[in-house]
DNA sequence: CTAGGGTTAG
């Protein structure tokens, strides 16, 4: 073990519900109370054996929990053995009910009034110094049971020895049980469980180990089961069976706690057969077989390995044997619900909590919200959470996930900020979802807020928030943010790289991810199926098909081609790398299909312009009971309008509408416009616009600008014109398609008016380029461009087939061409 | 007198 850091040990309940912790990966723990919890006041009374001891406190309570007396030292001259007791009632009093400090002033005056021969106390007074979390503090009362020389008590030994785990230094505890020479059970369960409990199960079992092999103290019950604890959190079956078999030859094998224990450690270690065995054994016990915790403990057991169905097996199992479920089972099995997306158990379960004798609790309710949530049912999620009167910040925080998931981000949003307004604290797990939702609404101010939030909280640099940063911040647009966000986790898992590559592929920085593809595995980071679905996209937008075909081979290797993910982003990347045929060949073979594999084929047909294969494709998307959504439309309108198939769009527009019922959108109006303006049919198109229930956009006017360049008509232009740059002047490309649309028609004096314009606003146009990869080596082309080591040859060949393509009727279009001067030297 | 996990929530 290289680095122990000690965690901060097990705060009291009462705390713990304040305090954050995130799963096993999750280091983050912080705690959420105010200052004032432990601010002692400047003591009232220090005394001189206290002071000489540095040890001072006050009382911090004015009010004391009734049925606790108030303590008050009213002793004779010589202390009696009924002032011992008294003294020893009152610490113990004090420390059982939490009040640590009182406790330790009932200590105070004793010291003011007597030295101490005789100390019945002091355990209890240890746990009551254990109970303030302070090392400094807890070392102090260590001095004092050196200096009056109580160390030999192992009682006192080994309260000293849970202080010092309770307070988070474990190399204090490993010291102080060194020291301890009459060592008892006691002593080595603390020790172990003190390990276990601090995540560090192998030094929990090294001490097991020793404890085995020296003479004197026999492992009870308590040190397996720490021990056995210690094998699950390390996954070691090995040392698991051990215990087990040490477990069966010490006669233990029939106490409940450790049943489960076993169970919980099999199941934990991956093995469900032999937690069947150990489970199957406990049921022949009639004793013991209606323990409902070890029913429990095997259902989860069923759900933690993910086997779904046998946990819901034994749930009816233990139904029709009459085991009464208790909360945790209703717990559990709501979890399971919502696995199984089962609403209707779910529904049933949420329908016998009362049957069962049970009353609601905020774990049955959060799980129950998950569970409606997980399943799309949100209303039933929010009827739950607003009726709830356990509201945590647990069941905020799964109801503002539940809004996330279902797609009602802004809701996520708003009930985060009404959290925060009534004095929540974020804790991760909250904060990953708020930021899920930024990150799908695009909200970078609201996702830098919650950034500086997760930095104010000190948990920014969290593998999972900060994958989430890097996510929201890509899918924000700012690329920068999120490299840098990126570039300073310490930890980067395969989630984070996704965020990464994902990012870069989305904002069109294909090279970039590409690098990142390559420098992930570099670092034996593994990429899985959303990786592959973010690069084959990237190869989609390149056209690079031997990439594409790489990435087609490993993925068949091993063995992710049944994903329908994949599946169909190789279909979609095949298509667009112009390799149709490949993509046919997988789509028709695939195991599993989509609405989105159908859309993929249908588009990558049309965009071929295979328009009727389409048709034919749509149809028997339709005979498969698919349901065409506004998708499969764009794509169908898009390729008829390219195709110049005008009547088959028509048809199909109204189709949408009347047999599918899909609103037609901007998108629609759109392939539609194009259609009916390419084919000619300008006041149509016109129309169309004019008539949509929707904002047109610059997109829109645009598609009808273009062609009235291809009909020649010069008035329809300016009306389309005069309508796109309301909405956008700067629109470059269409101020220079306006200039040419005058220029056909020979207004120069407009061309060179909107030239000049264009130039004032210091616009520059980017030339054309293209390029093609042969043999790993890129070939890049620009207009006019001779810089191509081959560009004699280049152009010759061009000569040629130019003269073939006017050979087979070819007429070329020259006057666009005049502009070209202007943009050379641009 | 001291150690002391049976299972369970986002």
């Amino acid at each position: 073990m290289a680095s122990l850091t000690p965690p901060n040990l097990s705060l009291t309940s009462e705390l713990r519900q304040e305090q954050f912790c995130l799963t096993s990966k999750c280091k983050v723990c912080f705690n959420a109370l105010g200052p004032s919890h432990l601010n002692w006041k400047p003591s009232s009374l220090p005394t001189s054996t206290a002071s000489a001891l540095h040890i001072s406190c006050s009382q911090g309570y004015e009010v004391r929990p009734t049925g606790i007396p108030a303590f008050s030292m009213n002793l004779s001259d010589t202390v009696s053995d009924s002032d011992v007791s008294y003294v020893t009632n009152m610490i113990r009093e004090y420390t059982t009910n939490g009040l640590f400090e009182d406790a330790i002033v009932v200590y105070l005056e004793w010291l003011n009034y007597s030295v101490p021969t005789q100390l019945p106390f002091f355990p209890s007074l240890i746990k009551a110094f254990a109970g303030l979390l302070d090392l400094r503090t807890g070392r102090q009362i260590h001095g004092h049971v050196l200096k009056f020389g109580l160390f030999t008590d192992v009682y006192v030994a080994n309260s000293l020895l849970a202080l010092y785990w309770k307070c988070g230094s474990f190399e204090d505890a490993l010291q102080l049980f060194e020291n301890i020479l009459n060592r008892d059970s006691v002593s080595w369960n603390t020790m172990i469980s003190g390990f276990d409990q601090s995540m560090l199960p192998l030094q929990a079992l090294m001490m097991f180990r020793r404890m085995v092999q020296e003479l004197g103290v026999i492992p009870n019950r308590v040190s397996c089961l720490s021990a056995l604890s210690s094998c699950s959190s390390c996954g070691s079956l090995v040392h698991g069976k051990e215990i087990h078999a040490f477990v069966t030859k010490n006669g233990l094998d029939l106490d409940p706690s450790l049943v489960n224990e076993l169970i919980g450690m099999y199941t934990k270690c991956g093995h469900l057969r032999n937690a069947e065995q150990v489970f199957g054994i406990f049921l022949e016990r009639e004793s013991l077989s209606e323990n409902t915790v070890v029913w429990n403990a095997m259902i989860s057991g069923y759900v933690f390995n993910g086997c779904f169905l046998d946990a819901f097996t034994l749930f009816q199992k233990m139904l029709v044997l009459g085991v009464k479920p208790d909360s945790s089972t209703i717990v559990t099995v709501l979890v399971l619900c919502s696995h199984l997306l089962d609403i209707k158990v779910g529904r049933q379960i949420h329908g016998h909590i009362v049957r069962f004798g049970l009353k609601l609790d905020a774990r049955i309710e959060t799980a129950m919200l998950d569970m409606y949530c997980k399943c799309g049912e949100i209303q039933d999620g929010l009827n739950i959470f607003e009726r709830s009167s356990n509201v945590n910040f647990v069941m905020w925080g799964a109801m503002i996930a539940g809004c996330a998931q279902n797609g009602c981000s802004r809701k996520a949003l708003e009930l985060f900020s009404k959290f925060m307004v009534e004095g929540g604290l974020a804790d991760p797990i909250t904060v990953l979802a708020v930021l899920r939702a930024c990150s799908s609404l695009t909200l970078n101010l609201n996702g830098m807020e919650t950034h500086g939030l997760t930095i104010k909280m000190g948990f920014s640099s969290d593998v999972f928030i900060g994958a989430a940063l890097t996510d929201m911040y890509a899918k924000c647009g700012d690329i920068e943010s999120a490299q840098r966000i990126f570039r300073g986790l310490s930890e980067r898992d395969v989630i984070s790289w996704n965020a990464l590559v994902s990012g870069y592929a989305q904002n069109d920085y294909a090279d970039e991810a590409l690098k990142a593809f390559h420098e992930m595995q570099y670092e034996l980071v593994r990429p899985n199926t959303v990786t592959f679905a973010s690069i084959l996209s990237v190869c989609a937008r390149l056209s690079a098909l031997i990439l594409c075909k790489q990435i087609h081979c490993y993925l068949i290797r091993n063995r992710f081609e049944a994903n329908v993910l994949l599946s169909n982003s190789l279909i979609s990347a095949y298509s667009k790398c112009g390799n149709i045929k490949s993509a046919l060949i997988l789509f028709n073979g695939v195991s599993e299909r989509n609405e989105i594999s159908w859309n993929s084929m249908i588009s990558g047909l049309g965009m071929h312009g295979l328009v009727d294969d389409m048709l034919a494709l749509f149809d028997r998307m339709k005979a498969a009971e698919m349901k065409p959504d506004h998708v499969t439309f764009t794509a169908i309108l898009s390729a008829c309008g390219h195709a110049g198939r005008v009547d088959e769009g028509w048809r199909q527009f109204r189709s949408m509408v009347k047999d599918y019922n899909i609103k037609p959108e901007l998108e629609h109006y759109t392939c539609m416009v194009d259609l009916l303006g390419r084919a000619g049919h300008l006041d149509q198109a016109l129309n169309m616009i004019l008539g949509m229930p929707c904002q047109p956009d610059g997109q829109i006017w645009g598609s009808l600008l273009a062609s009235c360049k291809i009909h020649c008509n010069e008035e329809m232009a300016e009306r389309a014109a005069d309508y796109l740059f309301k909405l956008d002047s700067s629109r470059m490309g269409y101020q220079i398609l306006l200039s040419n649309i005058y220029e056909d028609s020979g207004k120069l004096d407009n061309v060179t008016m909107i030239r000049t314009a264009v130039k004032d606003m210091g616009f520059k146009k980017k030339p054309g380029c293209s390029w093609l990869e042969v043999d790993h080596n890129l070939h890049v082309f620009v207009a006019n461009d001779r810089s191509h080591y081959q560009s004699e040859q280049i152009y010759a060949t061009l000569e040629i087939l130019t003269e073939e393509i006017k050979g087979a009727g070819y007429i070329p279009q020259l006057y666009p061409v005049i502009i070209k001067h202007d943009e050379a030297s641009g």
